[in-house]
DNA sequence: TTAAATCGTGGATTGACTCCACGATAGCAC
DNA sequence: GTGCTATCGTGGAGTCAATCCACGATTTAA
């Protein structure tokens, strides 16, 4: 029995105390672990979240270009022309020349993209509750409170309409 | 030490609130833009975010290997190895073959990465505080219990130690 | 009319992250 | 002891999101 050598230890390596013990490193962590797995989900679904946001934005706005909805989701105006190119042949969505400004393309959703946000929608709310199980609603509500006062605090754009 | 520009386009477009609503979505949006406010902050001081990660490790551990590490942070031990060639170039840690195992590399921590550490301790935490300026330190301290208890749910390793 | 800006698009690049295979070494069964 | 298998660190190739830049078409400003 020579010296004590920690076999494997699979489950013994533990991430660092002094980084468990600070917010933003569990907000780092949980934020990529849950886009993960959200991927997966969505994948699984035939789907992917970036679709899920594209037709968020078309549920609410109305006539929008894809340069609006490229802002509303902080992405590259590049990156969405292979998405809509994609939500455009599934038929999730339409995309028409502005007769007013003919250099935009008026995107819509259809009522099929409709359907598919719907069940877009009841995917990821069983995502979320799946991984913040450990919460009850309250804290949900907290944790909501508490992140959404942050992001305000960096993009006044998350801040509600009218009020707060 | 003002760093960052909010980088305010179109205040028009505004992300859908239906995804606002969602902790998820907060969570995984707040998360990213963190991650890419440390990975500037701390290249703009000649460091990376994994080398703290990797110091952090050491300063805690005894006797670690690379496999150890790399389970500790929840990496590949390929993506480890350049982080390692780095840390070792600097001085900050020394590789040894384990005169036990000699298929291992033990890894520890020098003085000169003790002083490094010190200094990634001090930019994360003003990074931290100041990501989070709109909550006091009441709420920092709820949003840091809410996020360890669904961390902890998806890993336990990030239990503490003896109690939980 | 001419010059500059904007829109959507495509192409190229980067960089984090993963996967796989290899040589070296160790542990185990017999 | 002799093989068989597993693990260690390492390198290389590949994936995929994300960014940057250039272009043609079109609108706006001068």
């Amino acid at each position: 029995m020579a010296i004590e050598i920690p076999k494997v230890t699979k489950l013994k390596a533990k991430p660092p105390r002094e980084l468990v013990a600070s917010p933003g490193f569990l907000l780092k962590r949980l934020g990529f672990r849950l886009k993960d797995r959200a991927s997966t989900a969505f994948e699984a679904a035939g789907e992917t979240p970036y679709c899920h946001g594209v037709l968020a934005v078309l549920a609410e706005g109305e006539r929008e270009t894809q340069a609006t909805i490229a802002d509303a989701l902080g992405w590259d105006r590049s990156y969405l022309v292979g998405l809509l190119d994609d939500l455009e042949e599934r038929g999730y969505v339409e995309r028409r020349r502005d007769t007013v400004d003919r250099r935009r393309h008026v995107v819509s959703i259809t009522p099929e993209g409709r359907k598919a946000l719907a069940r877009m929608r009841t995917l990821s709310a069983q995502l979320e509750s799946e991984f913040l199980a450990p919460l009850d609603d309250k804290e949900r509500e907290t944790l909501q409170r508490l992140l959404l006062k942050v992001a305000v605090h960096h993009d006044p754009r998350y801040a509600a309409n009218g009020d707060t």
